[in-house]
DNA sequence: AATAGTAATGCAAATGTTTTCATAAAAACT
DNA sequence: AGTTTTTATGAAAACATTTGCATTACTATT
């Protein structure tokens, strides 16, 4: 009959069980050292009896900040994509944000949708992957008020802020990397470019060094795959069977690489004697796999945690520009290479 | 001189523009059937060339409910959670939610604090990662008068409401596959079972069975890895290079699991001819392994998506029970193990 | 002892919505 | 033509806070 919950517990709530105005409380929360300790510690108190908790939409009205930051990925469920959030994640909690996040599967229509709803619960700042997004979205946070970033990407001509690395130099690097080892009858596997720039930029990097060399692509050893171990593998095992196989696969990156290797053992093909492969990303594991798989180090965690504290700061007031942070990148010899003789 | 964006756009500005009061823009969002179409269509116009949003924190603070869901999880970069979030979110998404997400890294006083964060947020629902969480994170939970689930969890005493499968089992599933091919040589590989009931709980199925058997484990087979292929590589090829080697490895999960792999090919240690591997989880990608894993499925997905559900339509107060949900697991026998004959 | 200054607190306005109630205009009945 | 019903709209209260201003009670200064 006394401590019933249902009453709702909200600042008067405090205020009546204190014995002070609710400005007492108020200020006691936002600024302690106005308010008499004694106070303070009554006040305290009937928090705690009450379990009374801020209600952050209230304090949101006043145009206090939200305290939030959204961030829209194409897709949580990957290796790549869940280093760099929680990287990020890392970084703006310990800024004291809280994050509200949202996938789109690679549609800009429900990245733009997904963009909306963080606005209309006023998030503080806009994070989002890569420089492919609809007009309507690049509109739309340039109205807002709000500092943004893209991760991954790196562009000295960003529209928005960006943290990330020259993918098309990955895709240079990986594929000077296979050429520079004699390779000639190189097999690509690539994810779709449709509005994904890493992999179109990636992809046109080793098209550029590939020209240079007076390579020129097999159709049949040019193989796409979604962003999944089991389609890769299913990708490559057509590649590797047809009836030439090159003696080299670039991979648009790690994952992809990952299911060559796979299909490579499944075809009994052994890494690196007759087959090498280079992936793109330096995933976690792929240090690990036997043999070690050689690939470009693209720094995800570092680019999550530069993007949190850029977007942390910028929000606080403490950084004021707009920001192009270009990560380095590079090949990390390992264990799915070796040179190749052979005639083409 | 005169689209001005600085002017703060609210529900003023959209009802000056368009000529009505505030309460006709209202209703126009909210009850449109109530409004005459030419003003609506007014209204509309007025809200597109103000580039009005909605602000969430002024409706929430009408008792509306705020359309967020609060999700804690020991990590995001695990292959399962990564997983179990997504479908998790698209879930939620389907049903209009938004997602604030948070991790704590398995500390669980950082859990207690992600959580009230989120009720500051007031957010409508909260979803958790398994059963082990401080006192006071329970009595927070359930202070408040929002829906919560534990996902990965199933037991029917559970405190909470919670979806996701019998981990004891799944551990006695992966022993009794092993002990009834014949392994009594057995090595474990187990990550910390400190507030991490899906993996004591496992364990525990494990040694069950192993004690039903009369097999003890020897104490230098018995090792303990975080989460992370290189830890669990490097803790595979400790075990593997003790004097005696086991001739099967049981492993916590498919991660770890892939580490004892990796490990073994390291070694030159065939699989499965000269040690089978087995894991738990079925994680994406351990299907295309060569060999392929042979493992316990959990559906992380059918978690996921069961929980976003569940939580979705408790919050709508289409549902209003508590409910458990234990989802059926399975040994998926692969190609890491096979019949052991050999003298003990 | 009178005055000025400071510390602690309360009152009330403001924040951006939704919703109840009231009202006006139009449509549908007698 | 007069009355009732329906449709469309607006005024104002409510929601949970924060904060500027006012007030009170001390403390320090002359």
């Amino acid at each position: 009959m006394s401590d019933n919950k249902v009453d709702k517990v909200d600042i008067f709530a405090v205020a009546k069980r204190a014995n002070v105005s609710i400005s007492t409380v108020s200020r006691s929360f936002n600024h302690p050292e106005l308010v008499n300790p004694t106070t303070r510690k009554k006040i305290d108190k009937a928090v705690r009896k009450l379990g009374y908790i801020r209600n952050r939409a209230a304090q949101t009205m006043h145009g206090i900040r939200s305290g939030t930051i959204g961030l829209v990925v194409p897709t949580i469920d990957h290796a790549i994509f869940a280093e760099v959030i929680q990287a990020f994640s890392d970084s703006v909690d310990a800024h004291g944000f809280t994050i509200m996040i949202a996938s789109h599967g690679y549609d800009l229509e429900r990245e733009y949708a997904a963009l909306r709803k963080f606005l209309e619960h006023r998030v503080d700042g806009l994070a989002l992957i890569g420089e492919d997004h609809s007009q309507e979205t690049y509109e739309l946070i340039e109205r807002q008020n709000i500092p943004a970033v893209t991760m991954w990407n790196y562009s000295e001509t960003s529209r928005l802020s960006c943290i990330g690395a020259d993918n098309k130099m990955a895709g240079v690097l990986a594929a000077q990397h296979l050429v520079g080892l004699g390779h000639r009858d190189i097999g690509l596997l690539f994810p779709p470019t449709k509005d994904n720039d890493r992999a179109r930029h990636r992809r046109s990097g080793v098209q550029k060094i590939l020209l240079n060399a007076g390579i020129n692509i097999n159709p049949d050893w040019d193989a796409e795959s979604t962003y999944s171990i089991a389609d890769a593998k299913s990708a490559a095992l057509r590649l590797l069977r047809s009836p030439q196989r090159p003696s080299g696969v670039l991979c648009g990156n790690d994952v992809l690489a990952m299911g060559v290797l796979y299909a490579a053992w499944a075809c009994k093909i052994n890494i690196p004697e007759d087959l090498s492969v280079v992936g793109i990303g330096d995933f976690k594991g792929s240090n690990e796999m036997e043999p070690a798989l050689t690939t470009v180090r693209l720094p995800a965690r570092e680019i999550g945690r530069l993007a949190g504290n850029y977007l942390s700061r910028s929000i606080t007031g403490d950084l004021t520009e707009k920001q192009r942070v270009g990560c380095a990148i590079a090949l990390i010899e390992r264990g799915t290479c070796k040179p190749h003789f052979g005639v083409s």
